[in-house]
RNA sequence: GCCCAGGUAGCUCAGUUGGUAGAGCAUGCGACUGAAAAUCGCAGUGUCGGUGGUUCGAACCCGCCCCUGGGCA
């Protein structure tokens, strides 16, 4: 926010749950102050309901960029999606659509079937990505399926198809938003609580539970999501509900803190726990 | 006070006829190409409540003590 003001700036999303909307507080989407205050993109645009995914995300944000590029303001992709940065900056094999019926097949067999038998459903389709898969890991064995079925060729064969950076000639400051992790723990959880005390987080689920939406859409994996599900139909007491999330929310944490450190080694890191005024001083310099 | 059931990993618990212990979750590390706030892999840890005894050998058997839950008084 300080940056976009300081730097004219557009702030657009790369995170995969606050692209929907109903859930603006539990997924900790900037306010509708934040969005009066300096122009945001890619937010809550898409239904609760609907399945998006990082490909649509990568299609979506080139025009985007150009459109803050030709007004001359300054672009800055906020979000804590990985898979999203790998996108813009390294981008996506060409993998075709998958069309709706074809992944709901395969994403409801995954639920129905032992990861066994998937496995050795894969295995009689794509015999090489079957070898390459964990044969525990459903969600990629379905995925591997679905592209096998519409397309006619192999996932494995896809991937050696190199993607095309979103991002291609631009130049870029590219930071990394870093704190100790028990700093980010506790913050984390008083979050939550913050979240939950006002009844805003449980009124969100409460909504997202009246839209009816598919057992296999995305948002219910947000964090709190279960929970405050379980919470609605008895199976769970607030204090269990939000212990759950907590937990699941530090775990998350962690697999974003590998992440960072595995995949974005060469960013510059920004310390949140430091005076970020002073950061976004420092960060004229990398904008321009 | 008496009777019963328990006290085993951070938590919940499993431990076959006595051969110095395990599973899930949590935690840490890691993987990651259209569900990625997802999905998945690997790893560590225990004075087995305490203490005496029986035994070549006890988490398992016996005595005493402590603690927890339930019942009877």
């Amino acid at each position: 926010m300080a940056l976009a003001h300081a730097h004219d700036g557009v702030v657009i999303n790369a995170d995969s749950m606050q692209v929907y909307d109903t859930l603006r507080t539990l997924t900790a989407r900037p306010t509708a102050a934040d969005e009066a205050a300096v122009p945001h993109r890619l937010y809550g645009h898409v239904a609760a309901t609907a399945h998006y995914s990082a490909g649509d995300w990568a299609r979506e944000i080139a025009p985007v960029l150009d459109a803050v590029w030709d007004a001359a303001h300054l672009p800055i992709i906020v979000g804590g999606t990985g898979l999203y940065f790998r996108a813009l900056t390294e981008g996506l094999s060409p993998v075709p659509p998958i069309p709706d019926e074809i992944r709901a097949k395969w994403r409801a067999r995954a639920s129905e079937v032992s990861a066994a038998e998937l496995h050795r459903e894969l295995a009689a389709a794509d015999p090489e990505m079957a070898a390459v898969l964990r044969p525990s890991d459903p969600q990629r064995m379905a995925r591997a399926l679905e592209v096998r079925e519409a397309t006619g060729r192999s996932l494995l064969e896809w991937h050696a198809v190199p993607g095309e950076p979103v991002l291609r000639d631009a130049a870029v400051a590219r930071l990394v938003l870093t704190a100790e992790r028990d700093w980010l723990y506790a913050r984390a959880d008083a979050r939550f609580l913050q979240m939950i005390s006002d009844g805003e987080a449980q009124a969100e689920v409460a909504a997202l539970r009246a839209l009816d939406p598919p057992a296999d859409a995305p948002v219910l994996g947000a964090l709190g999501v279960a929970p405050l599900m379980a919470l609605a139909a008895g199976a769970l007491d607030l204090d269990e509900a939000i212990s759950a999330t907590q937990t699941a929310t530090r775990r998350y944490i962690k697999r974003q803190l590998t992440w960072l450190r595995r995949n974005m080694t060469s960013w510059k890191t920004v310390d949140a726990q430091f005076n970020l005024s002073k950061t976004v001083a420092e960060l004229k310099f990398f904008a321009d």
